[in-house]
DNA sequence: GACGCTATTATGTCTGCACATAATAAGCCC
DNA sequence: GGGCTTATTATGTGCAGACATAATAGCGTC
């Protein structure tokens, strides 16, 4: 069955492009236009095509009208979930192991990521977190106590992620992937050979304020990520 | 100068949460109710709660109401550019050298991902994408030839992503990201040792019909992929 | 032609109303 | 209480009309 209302509108103006009866760079009909032709009102075209400049089909500016994009840079929506979560919802058991929490003076790299003076000292915690008993992510946190105020959260029991996710209101981050050769201590962590490749999300939050909390995590040899494009 | 409209909506309704009034798991007040207390139309109140579902803030279902989620699984929205457009955005030079195009046939793991019979022949594109002169990415193709018709692009000229993007309609595809050590001819390709940890992209597209093409990029060292959060 | 102002125009958003839809809650029968 | 049907209700979507906004196009001046 075909879909109706403005996602029928969408989906005929993306198989025109598509079919390229409007072809890259082309500007296209005004939503007016469209609105009579299709036969409903122009906020319905408005809602369509309003969802494929989100896809990143169509670019749209005032009065210079719709184009269908050149190069549509496709745009892939990934779910960054709660370990603990993407580990049972593997259908395995999830624990981790607080391998080390101290006080310590952050590198220069993670300070300049938090936009914090050089030399301030951090939180640091090690974390190994289990699927089923076997090592699934080695996660490098450096915490900015600042910014949790009065709380004294025990991450033994709930990992730091989680807890901060749903009690530090937090605004705006940004998140970075790469691949890395096994240090000696992940490795060992790990239980993979050194230079093992492994890939690497690093992850740093903000309040409006002030920096929470910069992350690194190894995940284990094997580990996709996964979205639908 | 705060934003008006619509989004200021969102942003009360989003600093509510995050200031826990409304708490994680809570069914916040109807649209209507909404409407009023802000002193707008519900059509503007229900556009800035689409925008907070879609960012997972919270979760709705109709009759059930609007609840802030328990857990919010942080989205992040990646622009999958092509190589040309990622290579000159760094201010490079972006070339590129066909190492072999050949038809063959497609290995396991190929044939399902795309859902071809075991055994189909495939045209097999292996791809170095430089810049500026440096190796950038080892792209390993597999295309399906049926996908083309009649079309006879020459890719040593335009990149057979970039041709795809803009010559062939397609639907759906997924995408995923890992981590891998470099083998023995993509170490050769790319100049770095083998084993060393590379970032792998894996894409595939299919029409409605048929699959058109999968596709594996090894990333030189050092590659990272940003997201804002 | 180079400039700066103004008119025009397509998209962006809002309102107020209506009906559709999905899912819960309530009622009923046994 | 268990299992079914029906009523209720919050969200989802639609329409017509209006005004806001941004950016181009056109005009006039020099």
């Amino acid at each position: 069955m075909q879909p109706q209302g403005w996602e029928s509108i969408r989906d005929e103006v993306s198989a025109r492009i598509r079919a390229r009866l409007w072809a890259p760079g082309d500007t296209i009909p005004g939503e007016e236009t469209l609105a009579q032709e299709f036969g409903v009102a122009r906020a319905t075209v408005n809602r369509a095509m309003r969802e494929l400049a989100a896809t990143g089909v169509i670019e749209r500016r005032r009065k210079a009208g719709t184009r269908v994009a050149l190069l549509p840079a496709r745009r892939a929506l990934l779910e960054i979930a709660v370990i603990r979560l993407e580990v049972e919802g593997k259908g395995a058991a999830y624990s981790h192991q607080v391998l080390e929490d101290r006080m310590e003076a952050a590198p220069p790299p993670v300070v300049a990521r938090l936009g914090l003076p050089a030399g301030t000292v951090l939180r640091r915690l090690r974390t190994l977190h289990l699927a089923d008993g076997q090592p699934w992510a080695y996660e490098d946190r450096w915490l900015n106590p600042a910014a949790l105020v009065g709380e004294a959260p025990d991450f033994t029991q709930v990992s730091a992620n989680e807890w901060l996710v749903s009690h530090v209101p937090y605004a705006t981050g940004d998140i970075a992937f790469s691949a890395e050769g096994a240090e000696p201590d992940v490795a060992v962590a790990l239980g993979v050979e050194e230079g093992a490749a492994l890939f690497v999300t690093d992850r740093a939050t903000w309040t409006e304020a002030q920096p929470i909390t910069s992350v690194r995590l190894y995940h284990a040899p094997g580990y996709r990520m996964r979205s639908a494009l």
